[in-house]
DNA sequence: TCGATTGCTGAGATCGGTTGCAATAACAGT
DNA sequence: ACTGTTATTGCAACCGATCTCAGCAATCGA
């Protein structure tokens, strides 16, 4: 096909290129009757705009980048998942980017995006590193973070209510009737996954109860360690708190393997709300982050953010999610 | 920062634009002095070429589409991530596109990749659907596919041997002593799925036991329903055969919620290799893919193509992995 | 010593659009 | 009929590179 470019669609309508381009870019401003023809002809000849050519001369386009740790983990998936609809409802295309826990990576992406005149970026950070890159750009740049941001005065975040979260996970449990409920350390050094075990160690404190601390590592392998842990303690809890859906799987898992059962012997509950949980072997129970509205809010701080320059933070409600891998302690 | 164009280098640097151009794309056609001054400039200034004006000009990019029906699901999230990574090996950048089944969508995509100037792109199919879409642009536009395809002359592709997967399978389970061997089908109507379902009909049947086809259905709830039929059955059989890692997963569950125990009442073999299988209740076995190899070869075969016009079709080799929930027949 | 090659750099058109400004047309008011 | 808007459209410069074509100096063969 020949290349298709504004200027043959100019001449097949008799028209100049500018009017094309109104015609497309700023519907009012050309006469209804003008504009309907060139879109009939363009439509006919298959055109379609050239999103290089208008970012490169508006300075400013419709990527927009949103940066993962790790594709790989359900949660981040998820979040693309409703990201990529959420952007593709208000006329941005996602670009999915991957930066396997390099500091160097994000900061990669961060110029890149410049260079892409992305009108902002949405940031899922991995760890507190990224921060830095985070803090390097975010004053040019747009950014809003999922996640809790250092004297998170410069850029918009949206987060769950960590806090909350673990108050359910402690309270459902205590109505099963746990008195020693153990915790194993999230997968990154996150913010949140510090507020999470903060809050672990608070609310155990104050319901009276020794906080047990299974495993705070942070790789993929706290689940496993602490489900270790777990099997050489002589009076280990009856209930366990993961950090998040992905160490409840792998702590469920290890703990099989030695024939521990999980609800009978004893509970677990996650944090994050993975549809996957719903097919794990038992379902499990697990505090639900409210992953979709997340990606919504994430673009809408942005765009408000773009319009009127307000940083908002917004932390949403999580909520108990009880399916079927807590129960009673066994008596 | 004060718009940081070509033009304000070569000032910079007392060259002409052009110059500067060739010192960064094509280095052996400037004096080595001359090149290094400039590069030095350039550091110094914090300069990157604009991708955007690039690819505009050059009519080509770095731009490589990835085109998933669900980045949700694990395989399309662990293809996407060994794919990022083989792509920036080579100096280009991997955008996820994620069409939720919508064949609407990849058609959007085909489109959106041509006007972005993208080299190829990879295409990981959900749907035969996707494949009409296929044609229309593969022919002019070099594109890539993760499955077999219909006729598969006209463009490249790379998928395992299902039929030495499901052998594979078949024979561990036999070689335990299993000679009852049912089968749940997998998520998508690809050709892998169906390649998968009649290799194990032609092998039960060659094997000389009858098959049996717990569910044929393609969607997510495929293995919650081959547990359900499972368990209606009078004489189930003593092993399942699930088309992927995924439902291998649901029908564990499902089984598990009614008290089947995996492996002691059944063995449940999956088949993708997925890193989450390891984290299981149990450990899966499966049917290993070679994904990271098949994210890097679909790119090799795209530029080979892009070259001498090469269309091969790679079938690479799957392999057993044995975990936890597989063992003999209960007796 | 002189024309021919070779190596390096500058000019300027071009990629596909956007946009401020000027020009023309259309419409009102008096 | 005449002038002051207002609605439309054309013109041309510009976004940030690339690339062909020339120009110019240095090197080479005879």
């Amino acid at each position: 096909m020949p290349d298709l470019s504004i200027d043959v669609v100019a001449k097949a309508a008799g028209v100049h290129r500018s009017t094309v381009s109104r015609a497309f870019s700023r519907p009012e401003a050309v006469k209804s009757e003008t504009r309907e023809h060139i879109l009939r002809v363009a439509e006919g000849l298959g055109y379609t705009m050239s999103p290089l050519a208008q970012a490169l001369r508006r300075k400013t386009s419709t990527f927009i980048p949103l940066i993962v740790p790790d594709i790989t983990n359900p949660f981040f998936a998820e979040l693309a998942k409703t990201m990529t609809q959420a952007a593709d409802e208000r006329g941005y295309q996602l670009l999915l980017c991957v930066t396997n826990g390099d500091p160097a990576k994000t900061d990669g992406y961060f110029t890149a995006m410049q260079a892409m005149y992305a009108p902002f970026g949405i940031v899922a950070p991995s760890t507190k590193v990224d921060t830095e890159a985070l803090k390097r750009f975010a004053f040019g740049h747009k950014v809003v973070v999922i996640d809790r941001v250092e004297g998170d005065d410069a850029v918009p975040t949206v987060t769950v209510d960590s806090r909350r979260g673990i108050m359910l996970a402690l309270d459902h449990l205590h109505s099963l009737g746990h008195t020693s409920i153990g915790y194993v350390s999230g997968i990154a050094g996150t913010h949140t996954a510090q507020d999470r075990m903060d809050a672990y160690l608070e609310l155990s404190a104050e319901s009276g109860s020794a906080p047990v601390v299974l495993d705070s590592g942070s790789d993929l392998d706290a689940g496993t360690r602490g489900a270790e842990h777990f099997l050489e303690m002589e009076n280990p809890p009856t209930a366990i708190i993961a950090a998040n859906d992905m160490v409840a799987f792998a702590v469920i898992s290890a703990l099989g393997r030695s024939g521990v059962r999980v609800p009978e012997d004893v509970s677990v509950i996650g944090f994050d709300g993975l549809a996957l949980g719903a097919r794990f072997n038992p379902p499990l129970t697990t505090i639900r982050q409210p992953i979709a509205d997340m990606g919504h809010i994430a673009i809408e701080l942005a765009e408000k953010q773009n319009i009127d320059g307000s940083v908002d933070h917004i932390v949403l409600e999580p909520e108990l999610l009880v399916r079927s891998s807590t129960s009673g302690p066994r008596t």
